[in-house]
DNA sequence: ATGTCTTTGTGAACGCGTGCACAAAGATGG
DNA sequence: CCATCTTTGTGCACGCGTTCACAAAGACAT
């Protein structure tokens, strides 16, 4: 999972939970695929198990949306797929830039999943003039010059950053003063954006980081139940082992 | 944010919450880049805007470590380092290995942002024979065949699967047999793993949809602000505008 | 038409996370 | 040594999200 959120508080956007709407992805997805198998209806069971949620949350998740099932029978697939997808705002096109063509950038370019959802790459900016012309996924990279060009000509409301951390506030002011309005942000660094503009952020880092916590975690645990499986008087309880549990003080400087 | 979490409930590890968990390695990020600035303490308050939090929060995320700070004085920047880092286990080595070797695996094994955590990426692994031996990022690329051999040899407890959706559980099952705990996913696939394994899930394509979703509302309560600016009786109320509160019936198939 | 069976939609309870607001703790100056 | 000032650590209340459990609704067979 990505992190970060700067969102609203809790602004219910038209009553449905952000917890909500961050899942329709996911059942979109899930419905896709069935979709493609030709299945013509699904059970909240059956969905939620291909989405990986609780079917119990799924139906709720459905409820903010409409009535949209069938007592006894389930969810008609096609019906769903158009349903959640107009809710997503996907039923029609968004112009999206990539600002900063590293190795990162490049990849976001050749990412299959944005067309298929009614994302079009409008165009890739990087400041590099070395890069500026060459194609990148078959789109000839400009320069970040003409970014406020770039945005306002193709009506792009949406940007992602993949700069460098140095780099990414300078561009996210010039992205929201040319008119971007949601950025998806792969740069280390917390953005200040004025209200109205929405920013999600994507740290690889800190996701490794994370599951480095739980790794420990079992890790320490693991141990302690080896040390628990010895009786008692093991070699235990002398060089306090120094495992994720140990609360050494460490000797506070200052 | 990368979404998708499938953890264990909520088994509030050793007392520390998911939530702040999730917090920790912004705080070190942001400790670090005082630490550079040789700082030697920062407030709650200084912290919190540094990473982009409520004050509140933070004090009572660090309260969770233990009684860190000095009142009146602030938080020592380079102790509360270390105990962040220790917490999330960051002071030992973390071998990972990623498998997939396209443009994102590619990026994600250029990526700085690991080796300065204690993460050091021990190998890459593609399914392509013509990649096997080509070097990425400094590091010769590896052959699927060879993958539970490179896990065990190198005792490699976190992969990263940045494989086609389609490969990705496959792979997945082979790196949990072969001793993996941890998996950060970025295909855009649901795992399904036994317990004790930890995945966490990056899909860009979600992000950009949870975002759209917003930027949908915002131009849809633009359009009604708009609306409700024209006193009255303006063309309005006939054709139901279709915007993004149409809500359609849009006939119910089946 | 009536009964049975399946599955939805939701009321209600619960738990986690957040933020306020303040008392306790220590630094600092006179 | 005392007063004042700053900043932490936390008790408390509130709201969101999750889950349970069940009544209502419809399909389907007889």
């Amino acid at each position: 999972m990505a992190t970060g959120r700067t969102h609203r508080p809790a602004t219910r956007s038209r009553g449905i939970p952000e917890a909500t709407v961050a899942r329709l992805p996911l059942y979109l997805r899930a419905l896709t695929a069935l979709s493609e198998r030709s299945v013509p209806t699904v059970s909240s069971e059956e969905l939620a198990a291909a989405a990986g949620v609780n079917s119990a949350k799924l139906r709720k998740d459905f409820s903010y949306l409409g009535s949209y099932g069938t007592r006894g029978v389930g969810y008609d697939v096609e019906y769903l797929v158009y349903q959640i997808s107009r809710e997503l705002g996907l039923t029609q096109d968004w112009p999206v830039v990539i600002v900063g063509i590293g190795n990162l950038g490049a990849a976001l370019a050749n990412y299959g999943g944005f067309a298929s959802r009614g994302f079009r790459v409008a165009a890739l900016i990087d400041a590099d003039p070395a890069l500026t012309g060459k194609p990148v996924a078959g789109i000839p990279v400009q320069h970040t010059d003409d970014l406020e060009k770039i945005i306002q000509d193709n009506g792009v409301s949406i940007g992602v950053i993949a700069t460098p951390a140095g780099a990414a506030q300078q561009v996210c002011d010039r992205l929201v003063a040319a008119g971007v309005t949601s950025i998806l942000n792969f740069a280390p660094t917390v953005l200040s954006v004025p209200d109205g503009v929405d920013v999600r952020k994507v740290d690889l880092s800190i996701e490794l980081q994370i599951l480095a916590f739980h790794e420990q975690r079992k890790a320490g645990e693991e141990a302690a139940a080896e040390a628990a499986a010895v009786p008692a008087a093991a070699t235990r309880g002398d060089s306090a082992d120094q495992g994720p549990d140990g609360d050494v003080p460490a000797v506070m400087p200052a």
